[in-house]
DNA sequence: TTATTATGTTACCTGCCGAAAGAAGAAACC
DNA sequence: GGTTTCTTCTTTCGGCAGGTAACATAATAA
């Protein structure tokens, strides 16, 4: 087994569980610990992983469990302001996707006033929010739910997104390169994603600067497949540069 | 259990009360009380929790706000009751059905614990509560969602169910009635509870007092159908005799 | 071949955990 | 109010599992 093979198996045994044991791990794949654990630093670095004592936890932006009141007020300021942008780009009646994530999310705080629209999603906290506050017709993807993400995987959710077509896709994206454009550490979450760009007619990459620079496995999509992408001020002037010139409306919120 | 994830668990048992226990929590997660303080020691210095004697509570003091606005205010100790003795049914590595409903929410509530089960439901709230805090491999339905109520119906759903069987399916019902069974008043849902029934080796009713003597729209399944019952003790002991000379297992708590 | 990368092994170090004993609180009692 | 009693907290220690670093070896690439 190839070493980035062993590292996508581990990555896939994270998201499974959303946590590892190094010596779980280590029988598993037939290495030693210490492999284990080299493997784990280096995904760590690539801010994939989050090591602890005796393992590691699925890094997904809040690698702990944050009291709601914090977790509420964590960066709500920058996602708010990619939630307001966000708006300005959809009209009455449109129907649009919205990937899963925490920005994404924002997004959808942000467009409850906005009338007669469909939403598809994966993310059942999306789901709710859009339920509870907002005249939206949503659709849930189904699926076996994600432990601890509270996100829907799997074929039902590909058949579903086969059948349609919608104005306007909002993607997020953990992993953000010039060269190797947009990646993820999870094969079925990658493949949905590619899904969602494939039915869109506008696709627009929602982010905060930690995701740029990093590389995960499975390749989702390239940077000029994007049409929009807004983020915030973090990023660093050149790469923002080098993205512009692929063409990519490009907004710093 | 990783040193990490404990202290995961101690922070998601924090948000759910806003206060605990050291002894209690010492317990449940079966380390010494010494383990615990030191836990929160650690989470005190991240200012995530605020040390008392005997426990901890929330830094801000704040109840915590509930994240999803749950309708799940009345008979609420009845159907706690119920989750209690529909646990009972349930064994290790079960497959099950939660139709959507606030009393089969109170169930997943109670089978949180059961190991290595698999759950499948319409409700959006149900698949968050068990992915929350269990380990559960939970499958969400997709389609359409209903305003308000968080719950998905649509052919997609039905579709799902139409390539699964599981072992126990609870139902939930709005409207029971000695002649005509049960019944619903859309047409959509009746169809999904339908298809559960359909799927489930052993169908257990779920419901409390208030749904009874009522007759909706459209027939779901007859009395028959149905292996357990399980209600509060509001229901009147003439009803009870008829349903149980159907040779249902009934049972009041 | 030579340089590079990947893996395992060893020795040593650190962090985690529970037990025990004394200190500090809280509660109950006179 | 003050003393007693019980609980909870802190400190310290030893044992142990997990982590680190350095070195040796094997596999791979140039």
């Amino acid at each position: 087994m190839l070493p980035a093979e062993r590292r996508n198996h581990i990555l896939k045994m994270l998201n499974k569980n959303s946590k590892i044991e190094i010596e779980v791990v280590a029988v598993e794949l037939n290495v030693s610990p210490m492999t284990i654990r080299r493997d784990l630093a280096l995904l760590e670095e690539q801010g994939l992983a989050y090591r602890t004592h005796g393992g590691a936890v699925l890094y997904n932006g809040l690698h702990r469990e944050v009291p709601y009141k914090s977790k509420e007020t964590t960066n709500i300021d920058e996602k708010e302001r990619i939630g307001r942008e966000a708006r300005k780009l959809i009209k009455e009646g449109y129907t649009l996707i919205l990937d899963a994530g925490t920005t994404t999310l924002a997004i959808a705080r942000a467009i409850k006033e906005v009338k007669n629209l469909t939403v598809i999603t994966n993310d059942l906290k999306i789901a709710l929010e859009l339920n509870d506050d907002s005249d939206a017709n949503v659709y849930c993807l189904g699926g076996l739910v994600q432990k601890g993400l509270g996100i829907t995987l799997g074929s039902e959710a590909q058949d579903f997104l086969s059948n349609i077509r919608v104005d306007i896709c909002f993607l997020a994206a953990p992993a953000i390169d010039l060269d190797w454009g947009i990646t993820n550490p999870s094969m079925e979450k990658a493949n949905l994603k590619k899904k969602m760009i494939k039915v869109a007619d506008q696709i627009i990459l929602v982010t905060d600067h930690t995701k740029f620079y990093k590389k995960a496995f499975v390749h989702v999509a390239d940077l000029k497949d994007i049409d929009v992408l807004i983020t915030d001020s973090g990023v660093d002037s050149k790469t923002i540069e080098a993205i512009r010139s692929l063409g990519i409306d490009t907004r710093i919120v």
